[in-house]
DNA sequence: CCGTATGGTTCATTAAATGAACCGATGGTT
DNA sequence: AACCATCGGTTCATTTAATGAACCATACGG
C-alpha cells in the first residue's frame, strides 16, 4: 500500500518551515512520522518516504534512539516510536491542572448519563482532548487524549470561540471552515449565528458535523479569574443524544462544569 | 536555584552519543530539558544552561516550536514543552493494548482493596508505568504513567525480572544496582535469592526499597504466548501493606492479573 | 540616565551533515 | 545452487548548513 507522501504528513498545509535547523527539522518529521505509522517502518522505507540517503536517515535514527525516542525492534530491526515520548507526555499531563480536579466529576457525569465524556482545552489556538471517560454501552465512543477537534466543527470547538478568548473566531476565519459532512456549517454567517445562540443559552452541539450520526454537547468550564479553562462534553448518537438534547443531560453537564469550575477556583454562579 | 547542569539530565551517566547527527542530539537535549523544567524557560538561560550561543538555541527551538513540540509563552516570551508530545505520546498508548484490557480490573482491584493499583511493562530492559488508578485515600499515592522503576528494587521491577526475559537479569547485574535506602536489596545474592522465592510464590512485595515506609506487591500479567506482558500492583504504606502481605489482598491481586490475562489471550490457569 | 538584563538577528567561518558507493546478510525465484 | 533484489548498516570525499561573535531593540532597576 502506498503511504502518504511523509513530508506532508507534518508540513501539511503550513506555509514556510521558518528559518530553524533542517536537520532537526528532519528528526522530527521522521519521529511524527514513525508515531503516526501503525507498524513500525523500515531504514530503506524510510529514506524512500524523505527522500533521502539511508545514511542520513541511519544517523537521525541513532540519535533519536539514543534519547529513547525511537527505538529499533531487535527482531525486524525495523524502527518504531520510542518510550521517551510516552513519558515526556505524561510529564506534560501535570500542566493541565484541570485534568486533576476534572476527573472525578468526569466519572460521576458518566454515571449519571452514561455516555462518554470528554474534557477539552485550549493549546495555541487547537482545542485539544485532555481526558476521556469511556461510556457505559458496549460500543466504546468518543475521542481520544491528544486528539486536535475542529474550531467550527465540534461542540468543544464551539465552546471555544463562543467562551474563549475574543480573537480566536477571527483567527478561525482565517483559513476556510472544512467541511467534514454535508452537515458541517462551513460558512461564516451561520457559523456566526450558531454562536449567538451558544453564548445565550451556555452549550453547544455538533450533530453530524464532524462524523455523521454522531453528536456531542458540550459546556464550558472556567477558572479562577472567570476565564474559559476548557468544556466538557458528552458524545454519542444522534438517536440518543438528539440535536436539542434533554433538559436533563443539559443540567447534569452545567452542574459538572460549574462543579469543576468551583474547584478550579471559579466564584460565579 | 541553581538548575542541575542541563546536560546531565539526559545522558546522565550513559557512555558516548554514538555516531548520531550532534544538532538533532542537542534538540532532543533542548526537548527533554523544557519538558522536564517545572516552568518556562528563557532563551538566554536555555543558552547557559546548554553552553552554546543564543543564535543556535534560537534557531533550535524555532524548528522545535513549528512542529509544536515548544511552545513560546506570549507573555513572558518563555519557552515550554509544546502540545505535540502529548498528541504523540497519547498515539503510544494505543501500542500498549494491555493498556485498554487492564484498566477496568485495575479499577476493579482498587475498589477492593482501596490501595493505588498501578499497572507497568517492560520496554528495552526498562520496567514503565504506563497506568494509575488513585487509591482511595485522602493522600495521592502510586507512581504516576510515565515512570521508570528500578529493576532490582521495586515490586514491579522484581516480577519483570522473574517472571520476563531470561537474561533480564544478566543486563540487569552488569551494572551496580543503587541502593535508595538503607533497606535496599543490593547485593547480587540477596536479589537473587529474592527472586526465587517470588518465582515460586508468584508475586513480590518492596517494602522500604525505593522510600522508606512505602511498599508494593506486584503479580505478573502473561500474554497469548504465554509471556510474560507487564505487572501490576497495588502501593501503600507499610502499615497498610505489609511486608507479608494479608492473602486477601494477594488473592485479589492475582485474580485481577488473571483475568487481565485471560483477556490479552493467555490460556494458562 | 546609565548598566545590565532580556529576546532576537546578522554574517563570515568552519564544522558537520550529507549521499554515492560500498559491504555483508537474508530470502525468494529461477 | 546460482542469481537477483532486497534489507540494515558503513565509509569517505564533498559542500552544505549549523554555528557563535557581535550586533540591535527593548525593558527593568537603582
Amino acid at each position: 500500500m502506498p503511504l502518504r507522501q511523509a513530508s506532508a504528513a507534518l508540513q501539511d498545509e503550513r506555509a514556510v518551515p521558518a528559518n530553524g535547523t533542517g536537520t532537526t527539522d528532519l528528526s522530527l518529521r521522521l519521529l511524527d512520522f514513525l508515531a503516526r505509522s501503525a507498524e513500525p517502518v523500515g531504514l530503506s522505507e524510510l529514506a524512500r518516504q524523505f527522500q533521502a540517503s539511508k545514511a542520513t536517515i541511519h544517523r537521525h535514527l541513532q540519535t533519536l534512539a539514543y534519547h529513547d525516542f525511537v527505538r529499533q525492534d531487535p527482531a525486524t530491526m525495523r524502527y518504531a516510536p520510542g518510550i521517551k515520548l510516552f513519558i515526556l507526555g505524561e510529564r506534560l499531563r501535570e500542566r493541565f491542572d484541570i485534568l486533576g480536579v476534572a476527573r472525578s466529576e468526569m466519572v460521576r457525569l458518566r454515571d449519571e448519563t452514561g455516555h462518554a465524556v470528554t474534557l477539552s482545552t485550549l493549546v495555541d489556538d487547537q482545542v485539544v482532548v485532555l481526558d476521556l471517560i469511556q461510556g457505559h454501552s458496549i460500543v466504546n465512543f468518543g475521542t481520544q487524549p491528544g486528539t486536535v477537534l475542529p474550531l467550527h466543527a465540534s461542540a468543544h470547538g464551539k465552546v471555544a470561540l463562543a467562551f474563549g478568548p475574543e480573537d480566536l473566531l477571527r483567527r478561525c476565519l482565517a483559513r476556510p471552515l472544512k467541511a467534514w459532512t454535508p452537515h458541517t456549517v462551513s460558512t461564516r454567517a451561520a457559523l456566526e449565528r450558531d454562536l449567538v445562540q451558544i453564548k445565550a443559552r451556555g452549550w453547544a452541539t455538533s450533530p453530524n458535523q464532524v462524523l455523521q450520526g454522531i453528536n456531542g454537547i458540550a459546556v464550558p468550564v472556567f477558572n479562577h479569574a472567570g476565564r474559559y479553562a476548557g468544556g466538557i462534553s458528552c458524545a454519542g448518537t444522534v438517536q440518543t443524544i438528539p440535536a436539542t438534547p434533554s433538559a436533563a443531560i443539559i443540567k447534569a453537564l452545567k452542574r459538572a462544569a460549574a462543579q469543576i469550575s468551583r474547584r478550579l477556583g471559579y466564584a460565579g454562579k
